[in-house]
DNA sequence: ATAATATATCAGTATCTACTGATATGTTGA
DNA sequence: TCAACATATCAGTAGATACTGATATATTAT
């Protein structure tokens, strides 16, 4: 066989899930949950700045959570399938089981500081 | 109210999908969908080094994904609740639908040299 | 053709985070 | 108590990545 870099299902799970993973991200697809949007209508939406949008969008894109459709110069985005709707609605299912835990997950979001010896 | 640190829904869902976004604790959530398993079981199971697996479960059990229960100098593994399989389940489904897409996904994850500009 | 608008890319930076190797803590049995 | 095992934490590092501000490209209308 000789791969040497052999595609591992975690590993593309792993990018699936960081499509998810991140909170302008997930302002982008919840925005794009009522219907397609342009993405100047993106930016007004998330009050992201423009390059910052457009650079998640394309990875998005590249992740296979959104596609678009061009309208003249504008670029309609939107979700590409409804499991993806799915996905986010039982992540918002989970949440409200585990809010609290979650709430609390210190590990890698404390100022530098407290990093370690949590409490 | 004056709270500085308003914690919107996005940063909560962005923490919860952190959890499935890294591929080692991918490896360890699989692992733990056949049942519950000491830390070194996971450490088996995955290959990661003890640390390692340390840190991740740290983490997941701090997320809310999964918990905990001492059986003398053991420590059992388990997910915490039926929608985390369910989730990985609509992952993979959602995978199979967008492979290709996901597969190609450039962004984010190429050497420094090809980073930009991808050809 | 040119201005105006929409979107994408660039280069640079600060932060985040996965990992390692070493060490510490906790638990059990001899 | 002490050795053996199970697990957690530490400190440090390399690489990943979210963001900004500037610039480039594309499309439309005048």
């Amino acid at each position: 066989m000789l791969m040497t870099t052999k595609v591992r299902s975690v590993d593309l799970q792993a990018k699936l899930f960081r499509g998810f993973s991140d909170p302008s991200r997930l302002s982008i697809l919840e925005a794009l949950r009522n219907g397609p949007l342009t993405v100047t209508e993106i930016v007004q939406a998330t009050d992201l700045s423009q390059s910052n949008v457009s650079n998640h969008l394309c990875c998005l894109r590249d992740c296979g959570l959104v596609t678009t459709e061009q309208d003249g110069r504008f670029i309609y985005y939107h979700l590409s399938d409804p499991r993806v709707d799915r996905l986010l609605h039982l992540a918002d299912e989970l949440l409200a089981e585990v809010a609290k835990g979650v709430y609390q997950c210190a590990r890698y979001n404390l100022p530098k500081e407290s990093r370690h010896g949590r409490n």
